[in-house]
DNA sequence: TGTTCATGCTAAATCGTTATAGCTCGTACG
DNA sequence: CGTACGAGCTATAACGATTTAGCATGAACA
């Protein structure tokens, strides 16, 4: 049940598989192959449906129209949601996508390159994990079209598409100073990636600005490693050992769920006795209730401009490097309101 | 810079490339090559790095290691998941996915079926959406390995791997019953899908055995294409018209969602004025205050049978069709609770 | 008549593998 | 001495496209 191939067009067409190849590649009128041949081969591939076999195609050419894209976690509402688009996306300009997910592990991140390499995908997206960077600076040097997504190596120029985190998450700490709270805590993780130290700088810089505090003991570092229980337990201590803590702030959406949990557990209520904000937005912020307010990603856009630079990079190999940086939006829920003003 | 082929291989130990392809494939003994060579070369393929160009095996073996995954919806928390697993899965495997998103949108699964046959792949899993028939029918056919995942189609036998919604749909029936609840509701949606009409089925078929009623006021059937407001409305419309209701199973997650909305616009509190209990989990359920009791769907094993049964038909054509139906397990949280029995 | 040139097409090489068919030894056997 | 056989390897033809170089043909021109 073999497909179509150029041959048995050529033949029933009367010419050689070189014209049809010619025509069917749009190349007719530079190839001077005549209107009437050029119209026959046209409607002969039509009719017979034929497919240009990719494989043969990719073997002579070294392109696959295959891009490899690289995320956390398929799984996880973020990385899931600018996978969708990006597969929209890449559709578009004849790409297909393969996916895997690093569990922000640098092991699995590492197989992961291996085998799109072995694949020989065109350009990689790329969310890197912690000591990633050996690996990408290899791919760099051999002009493999790349860009970076959610974070940056610092070290390593690169293409990349993020959101501002540390504008993100100033606007986070401005809101919850111009809402009247007072008494703010914040709780991130000990990753030391540089998405989660913006937005902690961000928070930190805009509390400094409005001349608040954010002294250490208000800062809660989670292990990056910590199970669901450990993680809500941690948190439910810190918060027990912050009697008149108003309001919370989340570095990342899975931090700010666990929120909920100890938040609950503790028998407060969101958004009367404390308030809640969490950097991401996640359809549980949305449909909780109260529902939660949260710095959002624009996740279409990070992932139209994550198209957008690696197919400038396919097309036109000019090194000049695209870094894209989009604006965060703060969502307002009811996790947060205005406090009346208290006594210290 | 192109990579190391066989070629370079071959030249480096003095030998013909058709000696190396030999080695490299493991056929060293059945043809005969001796050790000291087979040696030599495997050195030689390590010590160089050599990666077998995909394209040109694929292109002269037929198989491109490769394996098409068409989900409703990748975004979604049911397909994310399996998809992650299917990926791990199929790496296993040697296998590469490659996937896209329905929508339930019948277009869109032609168009996706037709991109991922334009790329050859070995195997196909399908999410079928409405009325591809026609496509399933055809690749069926045509012998592509293939299974079907969350729906099958009643008029077509295939490979598939599904839950038992009968009986998830049934238990969740019993639970109420078992609890003392006495006018229950259930609220579907107009799709047609065998998915959906079955845990109807499963749901009315305990009722029936248990001699409670189920008449047909009590259940609703949202539009399939409604808005969140429309479908919130509707169901708020519904449960007002409905005094005295003490219990609705939802029979999807989003539906459960929106139902969430409607009893607390309704001013309802949930496990206390009425019962909620939805097929599917989600985040939102586990996290929701008071926690949703659920049918959850078996993800990981869901996953790991697709790839186990397209793993069989890839490797041999034996013509015999596997249908996998997993159970669905009850997850019971605090949105139903032990009934005080009322005087109707 | 012979050269030049544009037109319209094709032959053949190539990409890197795999698979079929067979070649060249040396040895053993009658 | 001839040949049959097995061991150990290789030449070559695919797979299906792209691409380079170039072959006919006829018209134009000197």
């Amino acid at each position: 049940m073999k497909g179509i191939s150029i041959k048995d067009i050529a033949k029933q067409a009367g010419v050689s598989p070189t014209t049809v190849s010619f025509v069917l590649n749009g190349k007719a009128k530079e190839k001077r192959i005549s209107d009437q041949v050029s119209k026959k081969i046209l409607k002969l591939a039509a009719k017979l449906k034929y497919k240009p076999n990719q494989l043969a195609r990719g073997l002579r050419t070294g392109k696959t129209k295959t891009i490899g894209l690289i995320v956390e976690d398929i799984a996880n509402h973020f990385f899931a949601n600018v996978a969708k688009i990006v597969e929209e996306e890449a559709d578009k300009f004849g790409y297909k996508v393969l996916y895997g997910s690093t569990e922000d592990n640098l092991v699995k991140a590492r197989g992961l390159l291996e085998v799109l390499e072995y694949r020989q995908v065109d350009g990689y997206i790329i969310t890197p994990t912690p000591n990633l960077d050996k690996e990408i600076e290899v791919l760099k040097n051999s002009r493999k079209p790349m860009v970076l997504m959610d974070r940056y190596l610092p070290q390593i120029p690169t293409n990349y598409v993020m959101v501002n985190n540390f504008q993100g998450a100033y606007d986070a700490a401005e809101y919850l100073l111009e809402l009247g709270y007072q008494k703010i805590a914040l709780v991130t993780t000990t990753s030391e990636q540089i998405q989660m130290k913006e937005r902690f700088n961000g928070f930190t810089a805009a509390m400094k600005a409005h001349r608040a505090s954010l002294p250490r003991k208000m800062c809660k570092k989670i292990p990056f490693g910590a199970t669901n229980e450990e993680a809500v337990s941690q948190i439910t201590e810190f918060i027990k050992g912050l009697p008149g803590l108003d309001a919370i702030f989340f570095t990342t959406n899975y931090l700010g769920i666990y929120g909920i949990e100890s938040v609950k557990e503790l028998g407060m209520k969101i958004g009367e006795d404390v308030a809640l904000i969490s950097f991401d937005d996640h359809d549980l912020f949305r449909l909780h209730t109260p529902g939660i307010t949260c710095v959002a990603q624009p996740i279409h856009d990070i992932a139209r401009n994550l198209i957008q630079v690696l197919m400038n990079e396919l097309n036109q190999h000019n090194n000049q490097i695209n870094q894209v940086v989009l604006p965060a939006t703060l969502v307002k829920r009811e996790s947060c309101r205005k406090k009346a003003k208290t006594v210290a």
